[in-house]
DNA sequence: CTAGGGTTAG
């Protein structure tokens, strides 16, 4: 095309640009030398880069080559704000997708379907569901996709009831819901503890036909399991064609937290000879198990193992439940040496569990030093108050039960005026 | 003359 000059054709090159730009076996840095050679690129070469950015390593790129095509005076259409907000979504940029409504306000796309259905998801990803809503009820018009769209953001934001009231009104409106929306409606049964919606909607899966791919199906799974349905979670799991570590985590993960420790360490153990990679959820569900069973020193050797034999690094719940794990056990310095060696603060399901350890060992020392944590995280949290003064009382120390007795009393004063006020915000 | 959306596990 250089040597024959129909490189400087604006349609040839397109097709040759969105090619590389777009396509699996597609060069984006050949793209982009394409775009740069092209003198005047038109919109559609501007919505390509635009696009190919969107979902590559570094989607801010998106958000640059929109404004300088803006400096140029070219002006966007209804097929750049799709990509653009893909771009804003990646980001998680609450501040970018908020410009970028106020562009789609300016050229005139508040009613086109493909750019609301991006704002909605935009705003749903940077946890803004009001203005997501805002934007899906002023919508006079709506499809399946953009139905979807909301129910998933609250579903993804553990707004469960919101999103299952939301697919309440859409089967109202007429709607028949897709392997996609009854994902994440799943998701939101399985967060709200609705198993009988879930097992409606399974009726309904069975009676259209519609087949358990492996997301759908992993959002079954953990729907029955959340719900403590675990044979009906086996059953699904083991009728699965194509299981991925989602899968084998919203399994494992389920048997853990309702007390089948022994049935998730072995589906752990499939999972290995299975040659599945497991990530850090699949972690949490192990080490949760190892709590549930009082497994310390098999729990601590996955914790150490993750990182070692697996690569992983610990986050903070793999620490919590560790920390839990031997604290449980009476193993209180361990505990505690491990919390010191933690890259974050603790947070307060960690400075939790070691007060209940310590409370359960009668440890006043480290009841007291949990409790001046927790309160420098949760200043007016009582509770730790009750829990220390028990523990005082129990060893006859009556005169520090009176002391927190006082502290409590000056707090309740300081606080009570600010109540109405938090309140209010939440 | 070219093109676009929504889904699962903590």
């Amino acid at each position: 095309m250089v040597v024959s000059a129909r490189i400087h054709d604006n349609y040839a090159a397109s097709r040759l640009l969105s090619f590389s730009a777009l396509s699996e076996s597609g060069n984006l840095n050949y793209a982009l030398k394409i775009f740069d050679y092209t003198p005047e690129p038109n919109s559609f070469m501007w919505n390509t880069m635009i696009r190919a950015h969107a979902s590559s390593p570094n989607p801010s790129e998106a958000v640059s080559l929109y404004v300088k095509m803006r400096r140029l005076c070219i002006v966007p259409g209804k097929h750049t704000f799709p990509f653009l907000l893909k771009a804003c979504s990646n980001l998680v940029s609450l501040e970018s997708c908020k410009q970028v409504h106020n562009h789609v306000l300016k050229f005139g796309l508040d009613l086109d379907l493909l750019v609301v259905n991006g704002l909605v998801r935009a705003y749903s990803v940077s946890s803004d569901l009001k203005c997501a809503r805002r934007v899906f009820d002023e919508m006079p018009e709506r499809n399946l996709s953009i139905w979807t769209t909301m129910i998933c953001g609250y579903a993804q934001n553990f707004c469960a009831n919101e999103a299952l009231e939301l697919f309440g009104q859409m089967i109202a409106d007429g709607f028949e819901p897709n392997g996609v929306t009854l994902s994440s409606v799943l998701s939101a049964c399985a967060r709200s503890g609705c198993l009988d919606l879930g097992e409606r909607i399974h009726v309904f899966m069975e009676q259209k036909g519609i087949e358990l791919g492996v997301i759908l199906g992993t959002a079954l799974v953990n729907m029955y399991a959340k719900n403590g349905a675990i044979l009906m979670a086996r059953k699904c799991f083991e009728s699965m064609v194509e299981r991925n570590t989602a899968t084998w985590n919203a399994m494992i993960c389920g048997l853990a937290s309702h007390g089948h420790a022994e049935e998730a360490l072995n589906l752990f153990q499939k999972l290995e000879r299975e040659q599945i990679v497991p990530n850090d959820i699949s972690f949490v569900g192990v080490l949760s198990a190892c709590r549930h069973a009082g497994l310390i020193d098999y729990g601590r050797e996955v914790f150490y193992s993750m990182k070692q034999v697996y690569g992983i690094e610990p986050k903070i719940e793999h620490y919590g439940c560790l920390v839990d794990l031997l604290g449980r056990g009476g193993k209180l310095l361990e505990a505690e040496e491990l919390i010191k060696g933690m890259t974050w603060q603790a947070d307060i399901v960690i400075w939790g569990a070691m007060l209940a350890a310590s409370k359960n060992h009668g440890d006043i020392d480290v009841a007291e030093r949990a409790v001046k944590e927790i309160l420098d995280l949760e200043p007016h949290n009582h509770g730790v108050y009750v829990v220390l003064s028990n523990m005082y009382a129990e060893a006859g120390r009556w005169e520090d039960v009176s002391r927190l007795r006082k502290v409590m009393k000056e707090d309740n004063l300081t606080k009570t005026p600010g109540w109405s006020h938090v309140d209010g915000d939440n």
